[in-house]
DNA sequence: TAGATTTTGCAACTATGTTGCCTTTTCATA
DNA sequence: TATGAAAAGGCAACATAGTTGCAAAATCTA
């Protein structure tokens, strides 16, 4: 990467920091870095392997944490008990992280996509039941591993 | 419950283990009991809290993955980092425990129900990827809780 | 009912997540 | 640009969740 692109890169963190009322750190910093940085969704353990040299665990726990609530990023439900966190377009905001986009889950190479231009489907439920949020998980193939 | 309803449960319980190749012992029945006993799903914890001061931990995790494995049970994911188990119906077979219909968790009460008549509706992906399984949480509130 | 096979319980271990408290860093403002 | 209140981080200790190997017990076959 450029010094020029670099500096870009430091520069939108910060202000993406800032627009959440946050204050700018380190570990923040680096976290933010690594979402940017790449296309899928990072389990926690990534995180921690990838950061967690620099940083305690408690404060990848803390700031993932902070991020999911200021909407900055949001929560991938998967069926093995590990859950991803992805960024959240930029109209996200805090306590209204979820988008209506859908998820993919590749079985080959195991990275988390959110489909940003698909749109989660209207579920027509029995009656009596009332919906406030849905949530798609594909799994199958990704464009990558065919 | 009457004694003739309790018996048919066991002979029951007995005739889907043995259907699965799986012999019959005591915390599989108990915990098969728990199942056909109540309408929503189970997370591990439930499980264990109500069969756990039988039978160790060890043995509830074993016969969660056998039941998985042989498709009695199959798992629900969801946001919270704790994966819950339903029984399949009966046209589940083992390694296909995957059917079509969609789960509804309530956020008042937490329950997690399968609604086994909202199938799955078809996602139109993006070009490149190609869809194997679909999986479709809904989250609200159920009929009890209005 | 005996013996091979399967399942269980126990102990020990790893991984994952949380909390309280004190130190360090950040940021507003003087 | 120095300073002090507030926020964030690190550490230690703890709690929960999940796994593995092995010996004992239960199940099933014939």
């Amino acid at each position: 990467m450029s010094k020029q692109a670099t500096q870009d890169m430091e520069t939108r963190i910060a202000s993406l920091l800032k627009r959440s009322d946050l204050s700018v750190t380190e570990s923040r910093r680096k976290i933010l870095h690594l979402f940017l940085e790449q296309t899928g969704a990072l389990a926690h353990g990534d995180i921690e392997r990838k950061a967690g040299e620099k940083f305690d665990r408690v404060t990848v726990y803390r700031t993932l944490q902070t991020f999911v609530e200021k909407g900055i990023i949001h929560t991938i439900p998967t069926a093995d008990n590990s859950i991803r966190y992805a960024l959240c377009k930029d109209e996200c905001s805090g306590g209204h992280h979820h988008d209506h986009h859908i998820h993919f889950v590749c079985s080959q190479c195991d990275n988390t996509y959110c489909l940003d231009d698909v749109v989660t489907p209207d579920i027509k439920l029995p009656k009596g039941y009332q919906a406030e949020h849905v949530e798609v998980v594909v799994e199958g193939v990704c464009k990558n591993c065919r």
